[in-house]
DNA sequence: TTATAAAAGGGTATTTTTCCCGTTTTTTTG
DNA sequence: CAAAAAAACGGGAAAAATACCCTTTTATAA
């Protein structure tokens, strides 16, 4: 029996997706969460480290990205999958970088899913069908993004700055200071060749640095 | 002969289409644009006014909706039909209101694009399968932007708003004041529950109200 | 280990944004 | 048409964002 973990907002996906592992016969679903916050209580509390975890790449609190990196610190021994409705490019390779052995999406036929399940509990990993993921496409934009050159801290601060925040909010939720952030700001400015907040965060989008 | 006109940023779709129209038999081409402005000038250029007008939804310069909206508006008797990638709810309404008279995804097969056209310059009309487009969740995003009521000009405004401009570019390219502008700010932050003008760019985003 | 570079943080002036107060003009409606 | 409502517009103050100046801390290489 193969102990399965899932982590997806959609309380309806969530649950149908455990029947569905059930009824695979050989799964077993563990724990279930809603995001990565809630992932972190719940294998914390109930002491459950399963073989297999799914996460969703869009989750509120804590999204996809940051949980599989939090699991692969924390509980390397978990072969984590992603989910996700869509196919773009950069959260590929961010799923994959943050840990990820598979990533599925969810119209996914269930046969293929229990095939992808099998081969990672034997493999360790999956390769889904190559003509769906465009590895020359995916490379590129990994590209364009190192010739951008953003580093960890600033792809974070991306991500809060594409908010109705202000930057003193920003500063207080990165445990920073706003001279910091502001740094991070003028930095990000210069790379996506932009002047004021709402270029940033439009660029941000349009190069799919923030998922939206 | 059917004369046709096609506005596309892919080139290569553009052409390509183009040679398919052109074996159906009785379809010509008769002008070919890569954005709206493109095609205003080619159209005022050459003074050729096509039977139907092929639209591409995501265009730069000037997009789709803009395309309809003007050709609606200049050249009443040309019919309209709506191309796009995706089907999102909100972009097909706007189409049709823009005066489109059918809309169709670009992976439609060839035989349902002559069909189409057949369909159009007969009937005036086309209705693609029902069951692609889903009106239930049509009316309900409809409903949910007349909920939010946002008037032409604040629609206008959120384009201009969403960009790297400050407020006094955006009045400038307006041609209205500062302060008006800044109604239509104070106005669309209570409707969308924001705060600051990043806020108000990644919810209308959000809820399709710009396109990227 | 020291020299050097990079990151983090501080202060402040300027610009932009946001929000408040109004008046005038246009549109709608009875 | 006149009254009422809505849209356009104006001044100015407070807050936020932006652009500089700078020092301190941390990391990194010679």
């Amino acid at each position: 029996m193969i102990t399965i973990g899932i982590a997806d907002d959609h309380q309806l996906f969530l649950k149908s997706l455990g029947l569905m592992l059930a009824s695979f016969g050989n799964y077993k679903v563990v724990v279930e969460a809603l995001n990565g916050k809630d992932l972190q209580e719940k294998i914390k509390q109930k002491n459950v480290v399963p073989d297999i975890m799914l996460i969703d790449v869009n989750m509120p609190q804590m999204n996809g990205y940051e949980t599989a990196k939090w699991l692969t610190a924390n509980y390397p021994a978990i072969k984590l999958v992603a989910l996700s409705m869509n196919d773009s490019d950069h959260i590929i390779i961010d799923m994959i970088k943050a840990g990820c052995c598979a990533y599925l999406l969810k119209d996914t036929h269930p046969n293929e899913l229990e095939k992808a399940l099998n081969e990672i509990d034997t493999k360790g990993y999956y390769n889904g069908d190559a003509s769906n993921i465009n590895y020359r496409r995916l490379m590129k934009a990994e590209q364009e993004r190192d010739i951008l050159n953003i580093n960890e801290k600033e792809k974070q601060f991306l991500k809060y700055a594409c908010s109705d925040m202000t930057y003193k909010q920003v500063a207080a939720e990165m445990k920073m200071s706003e001279r910091t952030i502001d740094g991070y700001r003028e930095a990000l400015f210069q790379k996506l060749k932009v002047q004021s907040r709402v270029g940033l965060c439009l660029e941000a989008i349009r190069k799919n640095l923030v998922t939206l």
